[in-house]
DNA sequence: AGCTCTTATGAATCATTGA
DNA sequence: GTCAATGATTCATAAGAGC
């Protein structure tokens, strides 16, 4: 088995990915800055210039990109004014001119969404993951994501993927073990362009911190064993800790060394070097 | 009690609404054609001239529109050529240009969206239902539509309204009883932008009829007992019958006749004629 | 174990205040 | 006027304690 990579830079990923070949990754997805959001932590760009900020970067990000590769932006426009911020659409509209394919869009339905009450508005509970291609002939792995059928599996078999065998409680109360891994190859459905899942209660201290099921689903979806998966906006380092769970080589870019720092402390990588430093030591 | 009115006009909405005043409407609620889909039940505008088609369409209804009022567009783009096609983006941003504001985007969840698969594609499951208000004061009631807390309340409660008190079973099987109203007072909550809602099964021949429960959440949002509705592009009637139901006042314009007669028959108003009708007859 | 209760806490938004 | 900082609001989860 070849070695895995996880690769973490640190910087302007508009600058380090001018290292990289054309055609390299398999799949990029990333959770950019949101405008003016996270204005002392982050970037903070402003609504009015992000399309601008963004469309250089956009397309080293297409020069990157794999023929077949898939581009996944995790992005939501702010309420300005009383008003939804167009800069989403607009940079839509852009990507395209740029040569992006605007696939598809999907929700991602955050169930546990921030609480709060307005006399004008709802809370918000989703977010855009815009798929982005640069030809029609991408690879996308339909059976890798199917789930188990059914609204109760939806609910329960949150936590799976340690133990093939869980214990499974009926809801008519008598209560069963059921091996999972029988079951799930007999009655797997395909998911639709909604995700339903929770926010991470982050101890991690990136604020953009998105759930690790987000790029994990995108992950098998869109690439193999062995592809390369980019996130040139690191953060606090999900995307590469899930790309090396899932044995794909990954480039994680972040502009703020105390991001990528943590980032690095979190791939299995910088783990193994630490069991080693110990074993050296005993 | 004032009379109610459910009046339901045949024609192009363009030309029918140079008949109603300015200011008149409360709210404006509409699932137009889809740009392409339909075609030979409906118009089949085609996509690039949709935003053109529109328009015209979208000044008549800022001019009939109460300062308070609110107008729900309930829309997707479909796919062409392998690509979400731009026209809604394209839409809200000339909208925007006519002087409407872009105020909120709710996702209409569709439970049990149509069925399917393609290779590059999933199951469309999500619908777009835009908020444009003409100034930032518009009438909003968000007790109206507060539902119960939990999770399981949202699988379980879907059919109240009926009774007040109704059966409930148990998680753990025991089963009991629950005065589900005097439950109600104390532990509802708001709801998000993402509405949960399954599609109709229709044996109502209008092709695009979305599920009575999406203009009914939005009348009682934004509206009030008495208050006029509007529903430009009305097809099989679910607006107009939900708003008769709800004792607003609506007007329902369709340019094919065959659906102003159908949607004509689901008003309470012909129904009690057909009731006086037999009256007599006896 | 499993169920119930309690507690903490988030990529938020708006109105208000002060510079 | 505009801009930045602050307070008030509030619910779906996870995690932990207690029975």
């Amino acid at each position: 088995m070849a070695k895995l990579i996880t690769d973490i830079r640190c910087g302007d990923c508009l600058d380090v990915l001018r290292q990289f070949d054309d055609d390299k990754f398999d799949l990029i997805v990333t959770s950019p800055p949101y405008a003016d959001s996270r204005d002392k932590t982050y970037g903070g760009i402003k609504p009015e210039e992000y399309v601008e900020w963004f469309l250089p970067r956009a397309q080293e990000f297409q020069r990157v990109l794999k023929p077949t590769g898939t581009f996944i932006l995790n992005i939501k426009e702010k309420a300005v004014n009383g008003e939804r911020h167009t800069y989403v659409l607009e940079l839509i509209l852009a990507m395209r001119k740029l040569g992006w394919l605007w696939t598809e869009e999907f929700i991602w339905h955050k169930k546990n969404c921030y609480p709060g009450k307005w006399p004008n508005r709802f809370r918000d509970a989703w977010e855009r993951c815009l798929q982005f291609n640069k030809t029609k002939k991408f690879k996308m792995l339909q059976d890798e994501v199917r789930v188990p059928m059914g609204s109760w599996a939806e609910t329960r078999l949150k936590s799976l993927g340690k133990n093939d065998v869980v214990r499974f409680d009926s809801q008519v109360g008598s209560g069963f073990g059921k091996n999972i891994a029988n079951w799930l190859d007999r009655d797997l459905a395909y998911p639709s362009n909604v995700l339903h899942l929770a926010t991470e209660s982050g101890n991690k201290r990136h604020s953009a911190a998105f759930p690790s099921a987000l790029p994990e689903w995108f992950i098998k979806l869109f690439t193999e064993p062995g592809d390369w998966v980019l996130d040139p906006f690191l953060g606090s380092g999900t995307t590469v800790e899930m790309a090396e769970k899932l044995q794909r080589n990954s480039v994680g870019i972040d502009i703020l060394p105390e991001y990528c720092e943590l980032a690095r402390s979190r791939t299995q990588q910088s783990k193994l070097l630490l069991v080693n430093g110990k074993a050296n030591h005993a």
